[in-house]
DNA sequence: ATTCTGACTTGGG
DNA sequence: CCCCAAGCCAGAA
């Protein structure tokens, strides 16, 4: 064929980085609910990259995306690294509570109520 | 280019 | 209930 390719005039559209299609995801659960780091990863057809959707929410910037609506598997606010005293957990906890979400006396929320798609 | 790092999950003992 | 090993793989240095 004759002409040869040349670079694209106009910018093709970036596609969504890794992180960026979990934060989309992240974004569309709603008020009172929760996704577990799993499930996130797997809506975004990455099953078993769990891990990295927590790496993916230690680098966001992006305010609009709500991080604390994520917990682990067991029901739980995940820890992290460098969070003195635990103030980011205690954030996250305060955010859910305000939403309406329940812990009991562990510190764990009843995943089959407030997972997202889950009854009740 | 290569190496190191995780806000996790699952399965097995 | 606890602990451990393996799997995952894009970013950051």
């Amino acid at each position: 064929m004759g002409a040869p390719r040349k670079k694209p005039a106009v910018t093709t559209a970036t596609p969504l980085t890794e992180y960026q299609s979990y934060h989309a995801i992240i974004r569309q659960i709603p008020r009172g609910s929760v996704l577990t780091y799993g499930d996130v990863a797997q809506l975004a057809g990455r099953p078993g990259s769990a891990r990295r959707v927590g790496y993916s929410l230690a680098a966001l910037k992006d305010q609009t995306v709500p991080w604390w609506r994520v917990v682990n598997a067991r029901g739980e606010i995940s820890e992290r690294s460098g969070d003195f005293m635990g103030a980011a957990q205690v954030e996250q906890r305060v955010s859910l509570l305000r939403e309406g979400v329940e812990f009991d006396a562990d510190g764990k929320l009843d995943l089959a109520r407030y997972r997202r798609g889950a009854p009740g």
